[in-house]
DNA sequence: AGGCCTCAATACGCATCCGTATGGTTCGCC
DNA sequence: GGCGAACCATACGGATGCGTATTGAGGCCT
């Protein structure tokens, strides 16, 4: 909360101070709403109800608030995001949530493909690398936990990292492509059926005998 | 080419006049390296030599200029990649091509992201949708020709479309997480060998008997 | 030669944004 | 009750970009 017009968030004090803080998420909501370039100093002093004064008072310059925005970003992205999957004990389960959570929540998706669209900045890249490598670990090591091997683990990670961020893509850019309803949980189910074989410790994916459609050893009832 | 100081183009009359296509040629490779806010009238001109007196001769104003240079991508994303692939008369081998193409030719798929990373102008929603629409069209058709019904093509067209989507976007935002030489090869092998299932005709996906790896009805050869 | 058309240079007004300088207001504190 | 820090408003200069107006230089046609 307290994104626009900040009257209520401190106490009763009637005086509504803001915090760097407060600009940090102001310039994340307007980065996944119209990109990196829509994160300028005035327009959103006016979003906040006040000037520029106030602006480099907190910041030394846009860079400074961009980079700050940039870190509440990388913090929600790894704390939110990964925290609330992991205690998840199954690894298939793992990249099945990893898979829901993705084409659920989009707002989440948006944002990033709004970061990383400004790759030509060294800044964006920097944190664009850190939460992508840190994403692509976390499903190399569902996969190893299934059996596969280091380099068939990354081989799948990858391929299952592109399909979901693919899929954002689609449905940023061309909606009417994305089923809806019964289809759409078709669609998700042929994808979870087919990115998380059940073969990790054979060698050749050839012999699909293991139906793993539906979860299988839910352990911690 | 003749894209920066066309000094040559026009018979040699040394007369080097621009004409609209010059413009718009120039827009579309200044949108693939620094996206749509990047093409403004007066860089753009700085760097065809001539100032904006020009520019506005051509045009009625900057939108004009995006409508162009839209309509020109348009234009080289169906005619040039589609139609090179066209030829080819086995559906499983058009997919392939298909995979290889988008992710080798780099260049393409940047431009697209550049594009559609401003999905907020109207006029650019139009363009990205009807160039969506027919490679994902083209691709349903190729899995129908498989032997898929309807909505099984349309699902695994989804599912490849959205796979190299996002291996575009991995290759541009975080390239270190893409494998070289063998180890890519390898991935693309196994991208193909589970996107392009053969058992079109049969209802469930679980009976994966048919190896599918190397090619396999290559009728016309 | 004169006139028209094409293409481009120059100059201007307007808007937006960055960053700085400076002053004003509110609060806590001694 | 004065002091200083936190916070913000106002005003300015510089930069950039859009769009318009005006003028001008060549080519082409008659």
């Amino acid at each position: 909360m307290a994104s626009i017009r900040p009257d209520f968030q401190q106490p009763a004090e009637v005086r509504q101070n803001l915090s760097a803080a407060d600009w940090a998420r102001a310039a994340l909501e307007t980065m996944a709403a119209g990109g990196m370039e829509a994160v300028a100093v005035e327009p959103l002093a006016r979003r906040l109800g006040v000037t520029k004064g106030s602006f480099y008072w907190h910041f030394a310059n846009r860079e400074a608030l961009l980079r700050a925005a940039l870190e509440l970003w990388e913090k929600r992205e790894t704390e939110d995001v990964l925290a609330r999957i992991g205690d998840e004990p199954d690894p298939y389960h793992r990249i099945v949530k990893v898979f829901r959570e993705a084409n659920a929540g989009y707002r989440s998706g948006r944002l990033y493909l709004a970061i990383a669209a400004a790759e030509d900045k060294p800044l964006v890249r920097e944190f664009v690398q850190r939460v992508s490598e840190r994403r692509m670990r976390y499903l190399v090591e569902c996969y190893r936990a299934l059996g596969f091997d280091e380099a068939r683990a990354a081989h799948w990670a990858r391929f299952a990292y592109a399909t979901f961020m693919g899929n954002l893509q689609i449905r940023r850019d061309t909606p009417e492509l994305m089923p809806t309803g019964a289809a759409f949980n078709e669609y998700l189910k042929l994808m979870i059926k087919t990115l998380i074989p059940r073969e990790g410790t054979d060698k050749s994916a050839e012999t699909g005998s293991h139906p793993h459609v539906v979860p299988m050893h839910r352990g911690g009832g």
